[in-house]
Parts: C-alpha cells; structure tokens; sequence
DNA sequence: ACGATTATTGCGTTCTT
DNA sequence: AAGAAAACAATAATCGT
C-alpha cells in the first residue's frame, strides 16, 4: 500500500447515468459516463459529450405548472435570472426623446444598477457565476455541467468560504469540483489555464470547498483519458474501444493503484498499439499523455504483468 | 552500416502524508 | 521528514532501411 492509494481506489462501474434510449447497434442501454455516452454492452460511442439537459431542466421548478414570460430562471444568473434593463435614447416604441429626458432616464438607470445588487454578497454572487459562465464556455463545458459549478459557489458562498479567498479563486474552484464529480478529466492546470487567478489560489480553494463541502468527488478513471488519447492521436475507433476496455479491466481488478490515471490509460493504449503494430512512438504517446516513456513503459509492463497480456 | 526506436538502470527530484 | 512515484540521463540493444 502507498501513500497514492487514493487514485483510483473506489471505481464504481456503475459509475454513469443510465440514460434513455437503446443502442443502434445491440438495443443495449446506453449510458453516459465520462463526457461521452455509449452502449453498455457493445461499447458503441453515440455522443462524445453527455446530454445536455440545459433546459427546461435547469430551470428552477418556479412555475409550478404557470404561465410564465421573460427568459428562463438559471443557475447561472446571480439573481437566477429576474432582471430588466433600462433602456437609452428611446422609449418603448422606439421614438427619440428630449434631452430632459434622457437625462431622467439616465439618473434613473444608474439608481436601478445600484439596487441590482442588494449587497455584498449578492454582487461577489454576480461575479462569481459570471466568471463560472466564462470559463465553462471556454473549457467547452455542457451548461449542465456549469449550473453544478454555480451551485458549488452558492453553498460555498452560504458557508461562508469566500473570506480570505477571492471570488475568481472559488469560481475556478467550483467549475473543476464539478468536472471532477462528473467524472471528466480536466485538472486544475486546466482551469488555472483560462481563469484569472494562479494554480495555487485554485488549489487551496478547491481543497477548502472539498473539505468543507464534502463533495462527490472520485478517484479519476484510467479509461477516461483514452478518447482523448486516441484522438490527439488519431487513432481509430475499434483501437480506442479495445484500450478502455483494457483500462476498464484494469481498474476493476485494481492494477495501477497509486499510479497516475494518465499513465494506465497510456499503458493501455500501449499495449493495443503494439499488438496492433500501429505506427506510434512510445515519445508520440508520452507527448499527449504528459507523461514520460519510462512512465508508460512502467504501466504497461505492469499492466501485462498482472492482467496476463 | 546507420539512424531511429526501445530497453535497462541508476539517481536526483517531486509529490503526498 | 520519509517514502513512493515520476522524470531524467547515460548506455545498451533492436529494428528497419
């Protein structure tokens, strides 16, 4: 036992959410797990990311079966949405108005953002959510994905973790806790990359939040890496599909424990690329894994060793 | 034979507890 | 501070042409 046991320790195959529908191919379920959504018993990719339930799910139950105008109610609006905006030189009808007027209007207009934010707390909420927006668009993430980012910084905001940290931080915080409850494969490098603050900023924030949250974090899954793998490598798909089986199997029995789940999926794909006799380098490999040779080497004579290959 | 790739091994470094 | 893992560097062994 090692000190790393917490990789990849607690995989749960049923891990993903059962989805609608049945699989083209085998009328299998299909499942989405990991930023894609495949059949559980051929394996069949059908979307390369899960669905995106953006609305009328992520709306808030506020209607109650009424009628209802104006844009949806979402997580990601700081007020949830209920907002008006006070227009410039014309009125409702599109006519130009006196100067007096506009000058009523434009008094009247700075009053109105100044309510907006009722205090504090609620302008930090603004900016948190606003910056959640941000970078989950930059990081190609499901809307699904950045309401669960928002919801985060709500209850960190509610437990009172933002003193002493800055906002961005705990955005940042809260769009990585969310990929990694989702079970995606972003790190923080990853987010630090497109927020505004430093890695170590995220760091603190996140462990806060884990701590303090207890989130439904998971150790990171092998078999996750290997799409993307694949198609930085551009790999075909039968090899993709035989790689996270490997990697599937692998955590199953428990190999690769305390190894980087970077580094088991590579040793996977290793492993099918040498069977197969496909034209790729070990360094091509290393390169878009982020790992070293030896690294890989390592995995994927362990991954022999143990799993009989 | 030659260059490229893979293997092997020792060792300072980095990361986690 | 200690222990494990990953990275690095030097060197040998294969492989393909």
């Amino acid at each position: 036992m090692t000190t790393r046991d917490i990789y990849d320790s607690g995989f749960d195959e049923d891990d993903g959410r059962t989805i609608q529908g049945t699989c083209p191919d085998c009328e299998g379920r299909l499942r989405t797990d990991s930023g894609e959504t495949a059949c559980t018993v051929c394996g069949l990719v059908i979307e390369d990311r899960p669905f995106d339930f953006e609305e009328p799910s992520a709306e808030i139950s506020d209607t109650l079966g009424r009628n209802r105008t104006g844009a949806p109610l979402t997580e990601r609006r700081h007020d949830r949405g209920l907002s008006s905006e006070i227009g410039f030189g014309t009125d409702a009808k599109g006519n130009t108005l006196s100067a007096k007027k506009r000058r009523q209007l434009g008094r009247l207009r700075r009053e109105h953002g100044r309510a907006r934010w009722g205090s504090k707390a609620e302008r930090n909420l603004g900016i948190g959510l606003s910056e959640i927006s941000r970078m989950g668009s930059a990081l190609e993430l499901p809307k699904s994905l950045q309401d669960e980012a928002c919801r985060h910084f709500r209850q960190a905001q509610d437990a009172d973790l933002l003193t002493g940290r800055s906002i961005e931080a705990m955005a940042s915080a809260s769009v990585y806790a969310a990929c990694r409850e989702d079970g995606r494969i972003e790190t923080i490098e990853d987010v630090a990359a497109v927020a505004r603050v430093e890695t170590v900023a995220i760091t603190n924030a996140y462990n806060v939040m884990n701590r303090e949250l207890g989130l439904a974090v998971r150790p990171r899954n092998p078999a996750a890496f290997v799409p993307r793998l694949c198609s930085e490598l551009g790999l075909e798909l039968c090899v993709e599909r035989r790689a996270r089986a490997l990697a599937k199997r692998a955590t199953a029995e428990g190999v690769g424990i305390g190894c980087q789940p970077v580094g088991v999926a590579a040793g996977c794909l290793a492993i099918v690329i040498e069977d197969d006799g496909i034209a790729v380098t070990q360094s091509d490999l290393a390169g878009v894994a982020g790992v070293s040779i030896e690294t890989i080497r390592a995995r994927r004579d362990q991954l022999r060793e143990e799993l009989d290959r």
